[in-house]
DNA sequence: TTTTTAGTTCTGAAAACGAAGAACTAAAGA
DNA sequence: TCTTTAGTTCTTCGTTTTCAGAACTAAAAA
């Protein structure tokens, strides 16, 4: 069991909130919160279920929800079962990087699209693949800007 | 009513799957696929509402969601009390500079946790301070990349 | 004025989602 | 071997989402 701060348990629920405008469930949302939140640098299974009043199986859940997003990790210590779990702060480059490079799917897409249209709807065409050169400029260029960061 | 091609069919279909993923729900995803893949400029109310076969409402509301997004507008004729609804494609500039400048929400967040964390743990906190630097340096630089592009 | 057109808004029902509780498993301890 | 620990998986149940159908509205036409 983790003792809070009532700031800190405020800060548990609006930056759980966030997270759930941004795609993430209530439980991994909140379980993720109390990770970043939390003073302490691992917690267990049971500080996470106790902590935050959720079921066995939706501690469960939520964390395997948060692996496998890589937003969190867990360690082991030898002679101990249990496991001690942890945000990852530092994937965030990578992530970012790889919501970017997400992108090229939608592009795959716009270039179906393109070549199965009349092409006598020449103005409409042509702002598709004006999209389509926009994005791919914007993949390469993020990217660059990403690893810079990585050079400073 | 629009005639559609089996291809152009199919990727109503795969275009509007790429858009749930994106968050979108199934109606607006079919209705934004239609507008942008079908060879017609504009569609009325019922061409989309038959082609696609959905009811009145479903169609009213996916419409809205959608102007509400930017993603669609429409225009009107005089004389003519119909609505001409139509795929926007130019807004995208715009709504990628949107969405990286929404980052900005995320970085107060990680702040305020920051300045909420026991100074004790450096290591974590570091962390932190780097995640909101390298977010902030993201923004800066990612808005700057989009700005060029209109001026090219 | 009544009817038609072009939608909008209001239920209600089906389906999908999320979490609780219980049953289960695999490893370690007694 | 039997029990405890540390979780995982299965089932069930309450919500939420999404859509259809019906009732409604406002403007134009007859």
């Amino acid at each position: 069991m983790v003792q809070l701060t009532e700031k800190q348990k405020e800060l548990i629920e609006k930056f759980g909130v966030i997270q759930e405008q941004m795609g993430l469930a209530p439980a991994p949302s909140r379980v993720n919160s109390l990770l970043t939140i939390s003073d302490e640098n691992e917690l267990t299974f049971d500080d996470i279920r106790e902590t935050l009043n959720l079921s066995k199986s939706a501690t469960s859940n939520a964390l395997h929800v948060l692996i496998a997003l890589d937003r969190i990790g867990y360690k082991t210590k030898s002679g101990d079962r249990k496991k001690y779990f942890y945000s990852k702060l530092d994937q965030w480059k990578s992530k970012f990087k790889n919501d970017i490079l997400a992108l090229n799917g939608y592009i795959e897409m716009m270039k179906e699209i393109a070549i199965n249209r009349n092409p006598e709807t020449i103005e409409y065409n042509q702002k598709l693949d004006e999209l389509t050169n926009f994005m791919e400029y914007f993949i390469e260029e993020t990217v660059k800007i990403i690893d810079k960061w990585g050079h400073k």
